[in-house]
DNA sequence: ATAACCCCTGTAGTATACTTCAGGGTCAAG
DNA sequence: CTTGACCCTGAAGTATACTACAGGGGTTAT
C-alpha cells in the first residue's frame, strides 16, 4: 500500500493533483489508515498514468472521466471509446485548421516587414489596421 | 462623437468589451459628456478592429498591448514589430506540432480499432494504460 | 409620464486544471 | 524530544478574456 506521496512520485504528479482527481471523481476514494492518511493500491499509478496519457493526446479531465466509465461499463463497445477518439481527432484538427491559417498570415506579414524603418511605414500594422477578411 | 453602444456595435464587440479594454489599457480613456457617458471618436472603431484583428491572429490583449505601445512609439521600428509577429509564429508553430502529434496518434488508435467487442478489449484503452513514449 | 432603451459603477461568475495558503496533526530518525 | 518530512481539510488564488449581475440614472418617443 502507498501514501499519497508515492503515487505522486511514481506517476508524476503532485499530491495536489491527485487530492483534486479524487475530488473530481477520476480516481475512486482510497481506503484510509487510522491515522486519516490515503492508502493506495500499487495499481493507482497506472490509473494515474491513464489519465495523464489521455491528457497528453488532447482528453481534458471530463473527457476522461467519461473514457473511465466506459472502461468501467461491461455493457459499453469499442465503438464508444472509439467514439469519444474521433471526437477528439476532429476537435484536434479543427484547432489545427485555425492555427495553420494564422501561421500563414503570419509568416506572409512577417515576409512583407523590411524590419528597417519606423513603425509609421510596418505592413505589419498597417496590415492589422486595415486587413479584411480573415 | 460616438456612444459606446455605436462603438460596439460597429466593432463588433460588446459594451462589456470596450469597458475592459478601457479598463486594461488597451484604449486611451475616453472623455466624457455631461452625464458621464463615454464619448469616442469616430476612429475608435479602427482601433477596436485593430484588436480584433490582432486577436484573430493569435495575439493575446497583454501582446496587443504591446504591439500598441510600439505602434503609438516613434523611436520604435519596423523590425519591433516584426520580433513580436515572429515570436507569436513560432508560439503558434510549437503548438501546431502539439496538436499535429496528437492528432497523429489519436488517428491511429482509431484505425487500429475495430469498433465492435467490449472495452475490455479496446485497443484504444490499452494503448491508454500502456502506452510509453508520447 | 411612462415605456423602452441607453448609460454608469463595481463586483462576481465562467471555464480549465491545477497551485497555494492557512492552520494543524502524524511519523521516523537521531 | 525535537526536527524535518509527510499527511489532513477547506478555501482562495492563477491565467485569459470576457460575461453577467445588482443597483441606479439618463434619454427618447408617444
Amino acid at each position: 500500500m502507498l501514501n499519497i506521496g508515492d503515487v505522486a512520485r511514481q506517476g508524476g504528479v503532485s499530491v495536489e493533483t491527485l487530492r483534486y482527481y479524487e475530488q473530481q471523481g477520476l480516481i475512486e476514494t482510497p481506503d484510509r489508515d487510522a491515522n486519516g492518511y490515503r492508502k493506495y493500491a500499487p495499481d493507482a499509478v497506472r490509473h494515474i498514468q491513464f489519465i495523464k496519457r489521455a491528457q497528453d493526446v488532447g482528453f481534458t479531465l471530463r473527457d476522461i472521466g467519461d473514457l473511465l466509465s466506459l472502461k468501467a461499463d461491461p455493457g459499453a463497445s469499442c465503438g464508444d471509446v472509439r467514439d469519444r477518439a474521433l471526437g477528439k481527432l476532429s476537435e484536434i484538427e479543427d484547432k489545427i485548421d485555425v492555427l495553420s491559417r494564422m501561421r500563414d498570415i503570419l509568416a506572409t506579414w512577417t515576409q512583407a516587414c523590411p524590419s528597417t524603418g519606423p513603425v509609421s511605414e510596418c505592413p505589419i500594422l498597417d496590415a492589422l489596421e486595415a486587413e479584411k477578411g480573415l
